[in-house]
DNA sequence: CAGTACAACTAGTACGTACAAGTGCTACGT
DNA sequence: ACGTAGCACTTGTACGTACTAGTTGTACTG
């Protein structure tokens, strides 16, 4: 028995003054004079309680600073209703993703429960919240979701990956037609006039071999394997920086560069404009996102666009069709991405053709 | 009575196929054969077990994939030891300081709850589902919090604002002494040389109003009250390449801008270097933040550091101090920053005077 | 050998809410 | 007049855990 006699009225091992309970349902229903169990009835927006009596209750719980325990809720419900959401905050994309995420959850009846993945913090640890807090499903954002962590087996709860490492059966994915996007790019450029088109490559980063292999194709697609040049990096602006100065270093540099996400591309557009180099007079550089960085007016990065709205979206009806509808199969969906054109790709610069002026 | 005798069995209103009941500690404690009490003293790792019983409660809990519902320790625990945290993603200093505080709020024995501030949702909004999770204080970061919420007079949670925008009174405050930042900027571009250095603002921004005082306070100080320039701005890059243009169309350009923040100074770089004007050889620039941004390769941007990890640090100990430790005064922490020299700041150009080359 | 101390447990209840199953009461039809 | 709805409400539990107050059993003290 708890604090038999009432004597924990005293404030807490000594902690600020005499911080007075929070108040309950029990509290409300005493000043209106009902039962608890109406005033439930009122919050939960139920049938079963007279207009007048609900707007006595409400006034009550203002008057007294009333505000529903999530953690009661929680633990008598029978449906936690909770999304748990695992991402970075690194790449902007996957902030744009997050933010959709909010409206997506609540059009569905859904809370997010966020849950940042930091390096002191692994993924483990991250989920053991998430699913300790009784969250239904979970949809992770461009990162390796583990597989084999203890609560995934049977009755665990659903998870959904957005733009994963790697697919894993028993999810429902989310990604994008990144060989489509990728086509997009190249056959963007090949219209322009490129021959020499080059990639970064994003490396063990989500969806860096799809993009790799998308551009491979295209490249082949277009009759210019030999030109293919697959450049290793991931999704930083350091990476797109260090193979900037390695073109530099070269003889020639390629008229074109796709680069594995928006990031890489900043990087790589900053460092050759420090050198001297116009983009895109003397290369054009496409980037992979259209984030916010891709927009920015000196910038102005054609940029493959995966649309964070729709992929939240899809996300979220994913676990509601699981949740709600009874789906069991796992499901696989793939967005098509559209290429937005803005100033950073432009005709390639006469390479080694006797013609003159190589600038527009 | 909830589902008597056992009919609720058959799995909840046709979601997937008879998902199992998750295991509770009762579970554990009848596989091992003890009381459900001894099986939460061995999670919470409290004396009263012998070590052999303990090995058994863990084996059995393994077992059985029990993991402790965070609903229901909430709810009976005395202090639900959570923290809840207000907090944008926009602003890549931000989100160095969320990372940050996981690693001190777990070293002081707390949980974080996050709460992103979403266009469509409103502050209230997200304050209040901190509040039905018993956070038992609050850490806002880089935004304007409703001192007029309900929630927060007399009983409601502890408020700790990281750089708020405004100072309200009951609650704690973490922010940057930032006169002395712009001090250190303006000390370090005068020894330079510099005279003419401008300052774009942050308008409504946390911490703009400090600044810009700064700002001119430190430009008096030095006799140089006839150069001080204030360009309008807010925290975003568009607006430092809004000045940028500004700047561009008039007959001479300043000789150096401390812009207000490092995003600020990013639109500002980028534009200048497309329109050819020299970094620092034509211009230098000031940042403020010392984010990912500032230590780029390619941007490598003089700035004020705030130290996203102190400030994380100071305000969950401020938090600590009120709820373990009885403090009711109100604090004001003030951290001191750090003026970060990198390659956006060099000697002035020769302006207008007669003496050769104005490059370095 | 009685008495005490301690370790290792168990019993019982309370946390704040949701849900199922009642209980009055009024209105209505036959 | 009697039965029957249906509304507006109440009663009684149960959710899974934490915490207080026992209750054993064993070893040790004087």
């Amino acid at each position: 028995m708890d604090d038999p006699g009432g004597t924990g009225r005293s404030d807490g091992r000594g902690t600020s003054a005499a911080r007075p309970k929070r108040p309950t349902m029990s509290d409300v229903a005493a000043r209106v004079g009902v039962s608890q169990a109406l005033v439930s009835l009122v919050f939960r927006n139920q049938p079963g309680a007279s207009a007048d009596t609900r707007r006595r209750v409400f006034r009550a719980a203002e008057e007294l600073g009333y505000r529903p325990d999530t953690a009661a809720q929680l633990l008598r419900r029978t449906r936690s209703r909770q999304l748990g959401v695992l991402f970075t905050m690194r790449q902007p994309h996957d902030v744009g993703v997050v933010e959709a995420l909010y409206s997506a959850a609540r059009k569905h009846g859904y809370t997010l429960v966020l849950n940042a993945m930091v390096d002191t913090r692994d993924e483990r640890q991250a989920m053991d919240e998430l699913l300790g807090l009784r969250c239904e499903a979970i949809i992770t954002i461009g990162t390796t979701f583990e597989r084999h962590h203890p609560a995934t087996g049977v009755g665990g709860p659903f998870v959904v990956e957005i733009n994963p490492l790697t697919r894993a059966a028993g999810t429902d994915v989310v990604r994008t037609a990144e060989r489509n996007g990728m086509r997009q790019a190249v056959d963007h450029l090949v219209a322009q006039g490129h021959r020499a088109i080059a990639h970064i490559d994003g490396g063990t980063m989500p969806a860096a071999d799809d993009r790799r292999r998308g551009y491979r194709a295209a490249m082949r697609r277009h009759g210019l394997a030999d030109h293919i040049q697959v450049h290793p990096g991931d999704y930083t602006e350091e990476s797109g920086a260090r193979v900037a100065r390695d073109l530099l270093a070269r003889a020639e540099l390629p008229t074109a560069v796709i680069a594995g996400n928006d990031r890489c591309a900043h990087g790589l557009l900053g460092t050759f404009l420090r050198a001297g180099v116009r983009v895109p007079e003397d290369v054009s550089i496409v980037g992979y996102d259209d984030s916010q960085l891709a927009r920015l007016s000196f910038i102005d990065l054609t940029s493959v666009r995966q649309d964070a709205a729709e992929a939240a979206d899809r996300a979220v009806r994913a676990a509601v069709e699981r949740l709600d509808e009874g789906r069991t199969a796992d499901r696989d969906i793939v967005l098509d991405p559209t290429l937005v054109v803005r100033g950073s790709t432009g005709p390639p610069r006469a390479t080694s053709t006797p013609d003159g002026d190589p600038l527009r």
